[in-house]
DNA sequence: CCGTTCTGTTACAGTGTCGTTACCGTAAGG
DNA sequence: CCTTACGGTAACGACACTGTAACAGAACGG
């Protein structure tokens, strides 16, 4: 789960506003409004978002001029829009040079349709950032980019939450995490549910770690950590 | 990913030669500017370029002499040249003997088309690199030059989308690669579909390769990887 | 030493993800 | 124009996974 990534509607439609930032949210962004072209034009300079959803007929001033004002400037020049146009309108000045949007839709769309251009683009434009590839951590060992975890040299089966679980761990290795830090890393911001369940899981990931289980202590009255160091008892 | 490819953009209209070269750094290139043909001249020739994109009205000297020169200098006769044209000027010259071009663009062009055409361009002036040609999985090989699947020595048959499949899954064996990054590298950038389409295709490779096609591993909650090592079951 | 609070563990039912098949639209090829 | 292979989507079933509850045990405080 990356960090959560903000996202521009401006569109006067409010519906539609609405409707699209509903969707948004669902699918795990934050979303903003603005209803108006002038009003989006102040957010996205004074608090730039990851990527802008802009709507080509706006009162105020038009999508176009807009967009090539934040492409224009350096500061927001980066953030990455997609041009919402009525069928017909102009769309190869658009992502043309002219006005220099980096992808559109026609209405009437599919949310769906823009949900995966939003996540398409962000990808495109977000390449990963140099994270770490191989944790260590004791005899445990973890390759995000095989999705292996070993203890000595034999390889462990985990779940998808035990993974994550351990992975969140093993990132701040040392360092206690409150059940309720692991419940927002581990199975996601909006995610409402007994904290207990942490334990439930630590319990099947100890197990599964065998001896190596041992490393992942409990903090009473404060969640749990993982040693960094190997442990003389 | 290659190397980072070096792209010379030759353009005196500064806005759009930044907007250019900004779509290029998007794109991975590195791109130089030159405002002024005998500058770009001069650089071409120090320094020569993976390709460039050269107007064909310049101040100083034509964009067709330009080229002429390129293309007449050993050194650089190679380098793969787009001219950028207005409308109604002697294309037919630009990309004939007389002025040997490349390829070229009318303005006005949408942003998406140049960088399309210049990876086409790339693709096509150099012949794959250093690229490995061979890849072995288990008893699974991969032949791109003949475009040949063979699992030990017996040849399978596979549609475009399943060796796109297999050969994205070879290239980065053992890694695991999500839904979304599977539709990104085999159906395209701008692809919008259901990413549980990729699931459908897995099955199918997997049958086609029989027994071997266990080695396609599902990782649950993440996506499919491929075992590099044949496995010890 | 006892009570309370917190944690470990297990069982179980609900859920979500994945594998598979079928279907239909479409592109390719004759 | 017809045939055929291919590819995207939907539907369904299977099953691993997961959240919750319940109980047992440990730690802590007085």
């Amino acid at each position: 789960m990356g960090p959560m990534h903000t996202i521009l509607v401006i569109e006067d439609e409010r519906d539609l506003a609405e409707l699209i930032a509903f969707n948004l949210e669902k699918e795990g962004y934050r979303p903003l409004i603005a209803l108006d072209g002038l009003v989006g034009l102040e957010a996205a300079r004074k608090n730039p978002p990851d990527l802008i959803l802009l709507d080509l007929m706006l009162p105020g001033m038009a999508g176009t001029e807009i967009c090539k004002i934040l492409k224009g400037n350096e500061k927001t020049a980066s953030i990455p829009i997609i041009m919402l146009t009525a069928k017909g309108e102009e769309i190869d000045r658009v992502v043309g040079f002219e006005v220099g949007a980096d992808d559109y839709m026609v209405k009437p769309f599919s949310t769906r349709e823009l949900m995966l251009r939003v996540k398409a683009l962000l990808r495109r434009t977000q390449p990963e950032q140099p994270r770490k590839r191989i944790f260590a951590v004791g005899p445990i060992t973890i390759d995000t980019e095989r999705h292996l975890v070993c203890v000595g040299d034999k390889e462990v089966m985990l779940t998808t939450i035990e993974y994550k679980l351990l992975l969140d761990l093993a990132e701040r290795a040392g360092r206690v995490q409150s059940r309720d830090v692991l419940l927002q890393n581990v199975w996601g911001y909006n995610y409402v549910g007994d904290s207990r369940t942490v334990d439930t899981h630590v319990t099947r990931l100890r197990t599964k770690l065998g001896a190596a289980g041992d490393l992942i202590r409990t903090v009473r009255g404060f969640g749990y950590k993982i040693e960094e160091e190997p442990q003389n008892e």
